[in-house]
Formats: C-alpha cells, sequence, structure tokens
DNA sequence: TCTGGGGTCCTAGGACCC
DNA sequence: TCTGGGGTCCTAGGACCC
C-alpha cells in the first residue's frame, strides 16, 4: 500500500518581525513595527507588525504615521530586505533538506508536497527542525491540495497545525465571507454580494457559467471551484521563471521638474537593467508606472523592437516611454518594469 | 488611511491580417 | 461598401498577493 499523497503549506510566524527580534533579543515581548526607514512621519507603510503591535491595530499596509499615532510606544525598524532574504534563504534550505518536494512562495512560506501516512507528524518535525536550525517558529497546513492547505494555516496561527481537506472544508469554511479565500479580495467579494453570494457555501452554488459572465471567462468559474474547495494538487518544485523586474520609487515630496523627473527614471532603468543581467535574458517590453499626486497612477509601456538586456536601450526605451504621459501634475511615484519573453 | 515595493494573472478594446 | 468572422498582437488597467 502507497502512503496518501499532501500538500503541506508552511508559513512563518510574523516573519520580519521574527528576524528582527532574533537580532535585537531585547526587543523580544515589545510592540515592533518594521517599514519603510523606520521614520513614522515619511511615506511608507508597515512591513509587518509583531503579534504585540496588532493588538493596537497596526498592520501590514498601514502608513507608518497612522502606526505611531494607535501605537506610540511601538519601536520603528526599517526595512532590511536582505536580512529577511537569508533567513528566508535558511529556512527553504531546512524544508528541502527534510526530502519533500519544496515550491518557494515567497519570503515567508512555501508549498510541500509529501507522501505520509501521518502528515500532523511530519508537520510536527518540519516546525521542530525549522526552529532548530533557524530559532523561527512557523503554521503549517495540512490539505489534499494547495488551496485547502493554504486556507489551513490561517486556522493554525500561531504556530500550530491544521488540517483541512474535502472531509470538513463546508464545516470549516461554508458560512466564511467569500473574501477568506485565496484570490478573493474586498472588490471581487463587493461585487458577489452584489450577486447575492456572500458566503463561501452560496459561493460553492452558484452556476460557474453564469458568474463566468459576470466576472470574465476564467475567474468566473475559478471563483465557484475556490469556494468548493478545489486547487491545484501538484506541488511544483522546479525553479521558479520571473515574467518582470521592477524598481519603483515613492518620493517624500512630490516632483514637478520634469528634468528631475527624467533623470530618476533613467535612474530607475539602470536599475532594472542590473536585474535583467542579472536574469540572464534578454527584456522584451518595457513599462514605465506614473503616480501622480494626490494618488492617481498610470502605466504606458512599448514593445522593444528587438529583445535586449542592454542597460542603454532599456534606459531610452523607458525615457520615450515617459513622454508619453501628461506633463502638468505633481508625481508621486515613478516606476520602470522590464517584462521577459514567456517561458 | 495622505496610502511601499515587488510581483502575478486576467480582461477588454483596437489594430491588423486573412 | 449599410461593410463577416476569426485569430493574434499590443496596450492599459484592475485585482490580488506577500
Amino acid at each position: 500500500m502507497s502512503s496518501a499523497r499532501w500538500v503541506l503549506h508552511v508559513d512563518l510566524d510574523q516573519f520580519i518581525a521574527a528576524v528582527e527580534v532574533l537580532r535585537h533579543p531585547e526587543l523580544a515581548g515589545r510592540p515592533l513595527v518594521v517599514g519603510g526607514s523606520a521614520d513614522p512621519g515619511e511615506r511608507a507603510v508597515v512591513a509587518t507588525a509583531s503579534y504585540e503591535a496588532r493588538e493596537f491595530g497596526v498592520h501590514s499596509g498601514m502608513p507608518l504615521r497612522l502606526a505611531a499615532r494607535r501605537c506610540p510606544d511601538a519601536v520603528f525598524l526599517p526595512t532590511d530586505r536582505d536580512a529577511y532574504e537569508n533567513a528566508s534563504a535558511q529556512v527553504m534550505t531546512v524544508l528541502r533538506d527534510v526530502g519533500v518536494v519544496v515550491e518557494v512562495l515567497g519570503w515567508d512560506e512555501a508549498f510541500l508536497g509529501a507522501e505520509t501516512d501521518d502528515p500532523e507528524a511530519l508537520a510536527r518535525d518540519i516546525q521542530r527542525a525549522v526552529r532548530e536550525r533557524t530559532r523561527l517558529s512557523c503554521t503549517v497546513g495540512i490539505g489534499d491540495n494547495t488551496l485547502r492547505a493554504k486556507m489551513a494555516t490561517e486556522l493554525g496561527k500561531p504556530a500550530g497545525m491544521f488540517r483541512l481537506t474535502r472531509a470538513n472544508w463546508f464545516e470549516v469554511m461554508g458560512d466564511r465571507p467569500t473574501d477568506a479565500l485565496w484570490g478573493i479580495g474586498r472588490k471581487t467579494a463587493r461585487r458577489l454580494a452584489g450577486l447575492g453570494l456572500s458566503t463561501v457555501a452560496q459561493l460553492a452554488e452558484a452556476s460557474p457559467r453564469r458568474l463566468g459572465e459576470q466576472l470574465g471567462p476564467t475567474m468566473g468559474p475559478w471563483y465557484v471551484r475556490s469556494a468548493r474547495g478545489i486547487g491545484r494538487e501538484e506541488v511544483v518544485g522546479s525553479p521558479y521563471v520571473p515574467r518582470s523586474r521592477s524598481r519603483e520609487t515613492t518620493f517624500q515630496r512630490n516632483l514637478d521638474d520634469w528634468a528631475q523627473i527624467r533623470a530618476e527614471v533613467a535612474t530607475l532603468a539602470r536599475r532594472v537593467s542590473v536585474d535583467v543581467a542579472e536574469e540572464g535574458r534578454p527584456a522584451v517590453r518595457v513599462a514605465v508606472k506614473v503616480r501622480f499626486a494626490p494618488f492617481f497612477t498610470q502605466t504606458r509601456s512599448t514593445t522593444l523592437r528587438s529583445a535586449t538586456s542592454d542597460p542603454g536601450e532599456i534606459e531610452a526605451a523607458a525615457l520615450e516611454v515617459v513622454e508619453r504621459f501628461e506633463h502638468d501634475r505633481p508625481v508621486r511615484l515613478l516606476g520602470v518594469r522590464a517584462e521577459f519573453a514567456p517561458p
């Protein structure tokens, strides 16, 4: 008899804050807010708040200014990407050493594909290995596909585990709002509610064809399948091939001098070129993003005559594209993105 | 909520071609 | 031209996720 196939979803608990506490043990137990360059007066948002800070209503995505107002005693720390990337790489190594297929989803999470008759025991082994080798704590969701494993993690947090399968899906998820599902956010939940579909159970009963007409031929039916707990069953261990590389900057003060705007676009294009060179594949398309004051975003893009990794060509393309925007409003953010040919 | 940065995928309209 | 029906590419925007 062969063992059953399981998908495990591993998610580090308050990852960024936890990495900071490892470096600054004296901060353990204090409300911690990581984001921007740690100046609560700047244009930046919270990357991660520790559980202690979350008690005050601070959460990721919230402007630092507001976080400081809600939790004046919080310790503010600057974002340190390199530190989180290193910690993340260590965790992924630990997971691979367990001997399962690992599909990395981001800095702090991964799907694991495993054959076992005791997924909870495997989850405990993983939590112990991660704790012993990185001193970080994680939650493990256990499922019969990626969607259910991912949803299960939410129910096991923090530092626990939860099993979610076809057997208990509706019992656990049925009465929850549709935006509890992975891939359904506030906007889609509102549109669904407008169609009389407010809960996961209601969405699961909906007609995929009708939803296809209302919400798009791919997404409509996919929402219904998600509500039924249906998702991908394979975990893909092969390295991910990126579709694009981008760099963007929000200015602490809006720009209105177009000579300066062009110079900033050129700088961003050069930084993107470094990333493109590192990727080792040529760009086929270059896009420029402009966020005008107060907060209105547009993008313009161009297909390159031929694929290129040449920094001069990428910069020239970005400079050509940025001229296509209106020049008469102050600029809050600039971004440059290079796209690769699809793999 | 005076609202980052880095991504992915889908949708829809128009151009263009046969 | 009171003028069809695809297929594909290009482009802009939107939604979502971490």
